[in-house]
Formats: structure tokens, sequence, C-alpha cells
DNA sequence: ATGAAAGCGCTAACAT
DNA sequence: ATGTTAGCGCTTTCAT
């Protein structure tokens, strides 16, 4: 920068207002400090910037790993941007310790704030960084020990809308198989479940599997459900690798029972016979959580708000298929 | 820091040294300061730490979205890690302006370098950052203009395991369908399956259908390929989104022709029939993309390398189709 | 082994 | 409309 000055034969103040875009800069000498910056090639550096603004317009994304999927992340991204705001996503690897390492990261870097997809327990951490205006919000799941702002899919409303379009096709005898109830998405659709089962008044007796996705485990829940003097006709599972595990499971016999996953993804059409799914509002998550993340650094000490976003029943075959 | 120092009555210095973890400090000291430190809940600043020492342990990740699964990010991300660098992603959505502004954004961090999965054209803006430090490592395409370390796929020998394994499968009549010739990988794809029909001394005319990945387009070629006297018996789609949007189109069609994609995706063993994919090395592509990005840190005069990973044939039922 | 002073590249505050 | 000065939070250099 002092090089662009001298190059222009003007004052460092005037660099950086060309740099910036200052209008109470003279034509003349804008053009001069441009010419200087395009000559040598100048890039302001970022750091310095924001060392001295305190402004960082940066938001961090901690998500389970950057090279997965990741839905609610493009309506982040794109809302971001049309805020001004830059997203750099870091990987959470769904541990604890990583977690925190990103976290601590995009705090060191001073971000304005983190949109993050917290791992099961422990963010007692970020108290101490909200309490010094780190904007936090969560999403998916909530974050435990701290009070963040919060955007959850209606999980248990997701749930009565699998179990209510089975039911409407004429099955009595519905199962279902999830993630670990210590997941917190695993132990609201669970329990969810049962409320469903109960309110249809079916008994939940062997009828509710969740447990880690392990092969042996979703067999054996399988073979419990479809087993037995009155088998189950159909079957719910709690997430997209409950599902992919209970089709890899069902082999041959997928489409012989009915089948609505929790979750949508990209191929779900192409299966035979095509998956019927809840699928989650990806992008309504994510631009509630743009919302709420601006909203909580123009007012940093309002109380934290949960937002839920409702689930849609995406019908395609295997939720139709009677008993 | 000031705080700090001043609550356990040292100099700036030293606390400076206790958080760099310098052994030349005393142990009273070092126990004092980070009493402090933990009482005041202080977090160093990354930018002037950065600003002040030089470098910045970072590495951007320049991909198409940082929402879209990305295998090779994940053997990145690894491998850096254990070299102690830190990955953050930015997405350039394929799109040349975007692109620009990414690394850009990541140039005015100074970070220490970037990969790259490069759009179409015109990387040029690159040239003067490369003079300036920046290292530059290009990933699954070439960077077009400027000279940069590379890793690239056997593109050329994928599309020859694929039509080899459906010749020997017996057929002779061999389609190709896939993504525009106006990207790297299109084209060379496109080019090797004209040579292997040459090679086949099988007529090139109206079985190689390079283009955009449109419903219509896609459909059309389908037409092409499978109607006349002489219909195809086994099509190669040449990347991910020309094979599901084949899928799509083929319908209930799907398992008539024998069909072998490239590149592997996680439910292609969900199909019926299974898919059989030209899988790419992605985890050797990102090892060796950070291998070359650091053996450009410690050598940046070095000649420019170019790496080339080999595919692997899956073999899963569709491409064992016969005639 | 510890401390004082200088300065990384930039912008904010205050001249002029 | 332009320039001058100070200082963001840290590490480096040089003393002690």
């Amino acid at each position: 920068m002092v090089d662009v000055a001298r190059e222009a034969g003007v004052a460092l103040r005037t660099v950086s207002r060309v740099v910036n875009g200052d209008a109470t800069v003279g034509p003349a000498f804008a053009s001069r400090v441009q010419q200087a910056i395009d000559r040598l090639g100048y890039q302001p550096d970022e750091r310095a910037r924001q060392l001295r603004s305190g402004r960082t317009g940066t938001i961090g994304a901690a998500v389970r790993h950057i090279a997965d999927a990741h839905p609610v992340l493009r309506a982040v991204d794109e809302e971001a941007r049309e805020a001004g705001l830059t997203v750099v996503a870091m990987s959470t690897e769904d541990d604890e310790v990583r977690e925190r390492e990103a976290v601590m990261s995009m705090c060191r870097r001073r971000m304005d704030g983190i949109i993050i997809e917290p791992i099961a327990d422990g963010h007692q951490y970020l108290q101490p960084e909200i309490d010094s205006g780190l904007a936090v919000v969560a999403f998916d799941r909530p974050a435990t020990g701290v009070e963040v702002d919060t955007v959850l899919s209606d999980n248990r409303g997701g749930i009565r809308q699998a179990f209510e379009h089975l039911a409407a096709h004429g099955h009595r005898r519905i199962g279902y198989i999830g993630d670990d109830e210590r997941i917190y998405t695993g132990r609201e659709r669970a329990i969810a479940f049962r409320d469903c089962l109960n309110a249809a008044g079916v008994g939940v007796e062997g009828m509710v599997h969740p447990g880690p996705i392990e092969t042996a485990r979703i067999g054996a829940a399988l073979e419990t459900l479809r087993g037995g003097p009155d088998p189950a006709t159909a079957i719910v599972t709690g997430n997209f690798s409950t599902t992919v595990a209970v089709i890899r499971a069902l082999g041959s016999g997928y489409g012989g029972t009915a089948l609505v996953g929790f979750d949508d993804f990209g191929l779900a059409d192409l299966l035979r016979p095509a998956l019927t799914v809840v699928a989650q509002g990806d992008t309504e998550i994510g631009r509630t959580a743009i919302e709420l993340f601006r909203s909580r650094l123009a007012e940093p000490d309002r109380p934290v708000r949960t937002v839920t976003v409702s689930t849609t029943l995406v019908a395609r075959g295997s939720g139709e298929i009677r008993p």
C-alpha cells in the first residue's frame, strides 16, 4: 500500500479511500491510484483491514464434513452473500474435540459469528465467546448447556406425517427403525413414533427400534419387525443413513413392505419402487438461520429464539404400497 | 493480551511466549500467565498474529459448492490436518466470476495457497498471485492460461476400461452420452470414446453424444442410440449427472440395456440392477494434491507437475448385461 | 529468562 | 478533497 501511494504520488489515506470506494476522492487522483494498483498488482491485506476496522464480514459454518453434501448450506451461502457476508466452511467430523477446534479457530479469526450443526454434547465452551459478542446459530440439533438461536426441523410432525400416510394406506402394523436415541433427532423421532402408536391404540412392543446404524443391528430390527405372528406391513426409517441401511438389508425384499424414509435425497426417485420420504425444509432452515444470525448481530441482547421448520411428505411409491 | 499481561503482572512478550508454547518461560510465570488467560477467557487474535508473523497456515479450497458432496475434499482435509494446515472451503458455483471472487478473497486473506477445481476458462488472473508466492494446485481439470501443479483422473483410461468391459461382455454396438465438450473432462472422455470405437473398427457415426445435461438433449441422444436398424446394446455415460439423467430417461427401460457410468456414487448399489461404474481415485487425488501443495511451498520455483490418477472399474450388474 | 520498543498493513479520527 | 497521526493485537528484534 505504501508502494502504491508512492507510485501514485499520493498519501496512504488516499489509496485506502480508493480501495474502499470512498466517493470523496477526486476522479483524477482516483484513476492515478487505480493505475498504480493495477501496475503493482496490489491486493489489500484483509487481515490488516479487519484488525483495524473491527468487522470481518465473515461467517463460519461448522458442519459435519466439508466433503459431504449439505443442502442447508446452499441457502445459507446464498442468503449470506446477499447480505454481503462471506461464508467459510470447516469440518467438525461430528466429534466433540474437532468441533471445538473448528469453532475456536473461527473465534481466533474473529468471525462475526458461526452457524453450527452441534454434535451431541458440551457446548458450554461457547458461552465466553457469546458473551464477547460471537453470534451463534445452531441448526438441525440444539446446542447443549448454552442458550443460542436455533433452527430445527419439526421432527415429531415429520414422523406423524409418515405414520399417518401409511395408516391412511391401510397399514395397522407399522414399525420404526432409526438412529440412536442419544442423538437429538434420533430421540425426538423415536418418541414421536411411540406417540403415534399409542394414539392409534396399537401396541408399542417390538415396533420401535432406535440404535446405532450398524448392519447387524438393523438386520435384527428388521427381523423382529417382519417375523412373528403379526408382522409389520410398513416401516418408517428415522434418517438418511438408516433408510439406506434398511434398503440394503431388505435387498430384493425392497418393495415388498411399505417404506417411508425421513430425509429426502437426490436419487430417491431412481429406486424401484421410488422412495416416499419426509423431506426437511433445507432451504427454509438455511434462510432462517441467516435471518436469526443477522438479527442477532443487529440486536445482540435480544432473547434467544428457536424456530421450527415443517417437513413435507413426498409420495413416490414405496409409501403407497398397501398391506 | 495487554489485560492478560497486567492481570499476571508480566510483560506483553511473556504472554506471547506462553501462548506460543515457548520453552524459555519459567514455570512459575507460565502458570501465572495461564491462569490469567483462563480467568479472562483470552483468545489470541489470529489475524494480528498472522499479520505480524507472515504465514497463515491456511489453505483455501475453491470447489463447485460447499453444499455439494465432494469426495476429494475428505482426503485433502485429512492430509492437510496432519500437516498442521487448516482447510477452509468456499464456493465457486462453477462460475468464472464467482471463482475469481472466491480466489481473490483467499488471496486477500493471505492464505498460503489454494486447491482449486477450475471452471472452464481464464485463469490468467492467478499469475500475479502465483508470482507473489501463492501455491496453487488444480484438480479434476487443468487451469487454463497459467501453469500450476495439477492432479487429474485418467479420463481416457477410464473410458477405455468401460468400453473394454462392455466389449468383453459381447457388446459390439456401444454408445456414449456425456457432458459438453467445452468442459475438459467432457472433451477428454468423448475423444477417448471415439478412439475406442475406431480401435475396435466400429463406426463412430451416431454413437457419441456429448452435450449439455438437459432432459431433452439426453432423451434425443438415447433415441438415436436405441432406434434405427442396428441399435446400441450398451451405453457408457460420461459423468455422474449424465448417468442420473440417462437412468431417469430410461425409466422402466433401465436394465434392458447394459450401462456403465463414469463416476461412482453412494447409492449406485441400490439401483436394480446395481450400477457398474468407473470410479475415480478420490482419496488418491486429494492426497496427491496436498503432496504437490506442500512440495510447492517447500520449493516455490520447481517446475510444475501434472499427476494422473488411475480409475477403477466397479462391476455391480448393469454393465454385465449381455446383448 | 524476561522486558522494551518497533512495526506488520491497514483504517479511524482528526487536521488542513 | 486530501494528508497526518495514531493504533488495531500481535511477534520480532534487540536489550538486559
